[in-house]
DNA sequence: AATTAAGTTGTGCATAGGTCAACCTAGGGT
DNA sequence: ACCCTAGGTTGACCTATGCACAACTTAATT
């Protein structure tokens, strides 16, 4: 079968090459560089560029001759139902770090990968930038573990064929961190957990506990807790973590588990969500 | 001379056009109504949209069959400029809705138009979401105009000549509100002056105050007052504005105009832009 | 001023994508 | 239950589109 759309297929990835170099460089990137990323014919670029930033897509910093992610982007986005949802969950995660002293973040599930909506760091803490936007492999994530308890068990196998072999991170990032080589597009793939079935298993685990926990599993020296949050439709439509430094939990990894349902379950009574006992 | 990317132009209306269905309707569209809308074929615009769901820009609802903007948008345009702006401008906002009592808006200027990019709501205003990504004629609020009195005589000329005559809202905003009309390509203009003389005179004007207000001009009974911001190489980079109703400001529109400016320059010297007097 | 790097534009040719039609699939009404 | 219709997907043909390659322009660097 032809597809008919992979010349777009192609062009959005411009997209894709800019968003990367917005999160590991800063002043945009040039014709030639994207041209070099995406392995296409430099004129070609410069053309899609002038159509994307028509377009307000992508912007262009007319003395640098640089291109980066354009004003149009942010005002589409503040219409999704993610923005929603960030913005609603302002409240209840101000409360979470008023309890832990921690960073909290509200995360949802996109495909095989979680995305780190909003995030409120805790206290005195410098940076306020943070995770926004970030994305990681869902199966080795306590926020992805937790959405995916919420699916059947053969929705659960059905995600496992899909997505499982999902890059942890996309390719592009290591064009970034080497910046000079080129892309390496086959990269090492590492599965969250051995098999399914053991994967099933923990699974079953966080149902019973109601939360999850990721011990260094993503970041070293990091314990995650994360629990998930409901829609009116009872429906899970995002996980509120919070990541603690191993030494500062020590082994109380329950009331840190009890603090993140806690708030959760406030924000899907905020969300609407009918309010039942945990099973 | 040949375009080359006339094709990926067609496509991302369909972006469009879905970024207005957020705003006007809910529960997304389906592939015939975007096909109406952006007058393609509908067979095309389902390979478009498999496409464009792929990269995660569209999200489909598998239930309904219907497409809304993605979660990609949404971690794409966390890393724009404007999303760094918003964030930095929070506390400076809630100052001033302290002070006033209204609700405050952070904005930047896109071609010809504004775009908010941020707003924080009054005390105990129901409503959180906002006017967040809504773009408005740049001419006819005072937030445009206070940006655009930032550039010279000519750099202002130039602008009119290219942006005067942009439509006040997109065209496709009519298909929404009547939704079974064929979209009206052809809108009636409004300037937002006579002639560029007379607005060259206002933005003196502007420049001469530090702030610009606009009674009634954008919406009927709500003064606006806007004040610019400027970034470290003290280029103005946004505005912050506040929407009063014409009854609750009477005739003080100084001390509003005051307040604004404050505002606007402390979050000025949060961006470290350099401290000079009004001149 | 000369050299090189970065970006834009022109053109022929192969192919991607538009058109149009047939084909699925799911509701909804009788 | 059945058909009917509207919404969506797939297929095939043919031409306009966009790719490759190269010439050209512009900007930066010595």
């Amino acid at each position: 079968m032809r597809n008919h759309t992979s010349g777009l297929a192609r062009d959005l990835e411009v997209l894709e090459v800019l968003s990367f170099a917005e999160a590991f460089t800063s002043g945009g990137l040039g014709v030639n560089r994207i041209a070099e990323l995406t392995e296409r014919d430099k004129g070609q670029i410069s053309r899609v560029l002038k159509t994307l930033s028509s377009s307000g897509l992508v912007d262009r910093d007319d003395k640098t001759r640089r291109y980066s992610l354009g004003p149009r982007l942010y005002s589409m986005a503040m219409r999704t139902k993610e923005a929603h949802l960030a913005l609603l969950s302002e409240p209840r995660l101000f409360e979470l770090v008023a309890q832990t002293q921690e960073t909290a973040h509200l995360n949802v599930l996109r495909g095989g990968r979680v995305l780190t909506t909003k995030t409120v760091v805790a206290a005195q803490a410098l940076r306020r930038s943070g995770w926004d936007g970030i994305v990681s492999a869902a199966g080795s994530t306590a926020s992805g573990r937790v959405m995916l308890a919420g699916l059947s068990d053969e929705e659960i196998s059905h995600w496992w064929l899909e997505h499982a072999q999902d890059d942890p991170l996309p390719a592009l990032q290591t064009a970034f961190t080497k910046p000079l080589e080129p892309i390496n597009r086959k990269v090492k793939r590492q599965l969250p957990a051995k098999n399914l079935k053991a994967f099933l298993k923990i699974l079953q685990e966080v149902r019973d506990l109601g939360y999850a926990i990721s011990d260094g599993e993503f970041q070293p020296g990091i314990v995650d807790a994360a629990a998930p949050v409901r829609d009116s439709s009872n429906i899970i439509v995002a996980a509120i973590s919070t990541g603690v430094p191993k030494e500062r939990v020590g082994s109380q990894f329950d009331s840190l588990g009890q603090l993140v349902s806690g708030a959760a379950l406030r924000f899907s009574t905020d969300l609407g969500a009918p309010i039942i006992g945990p099973a």
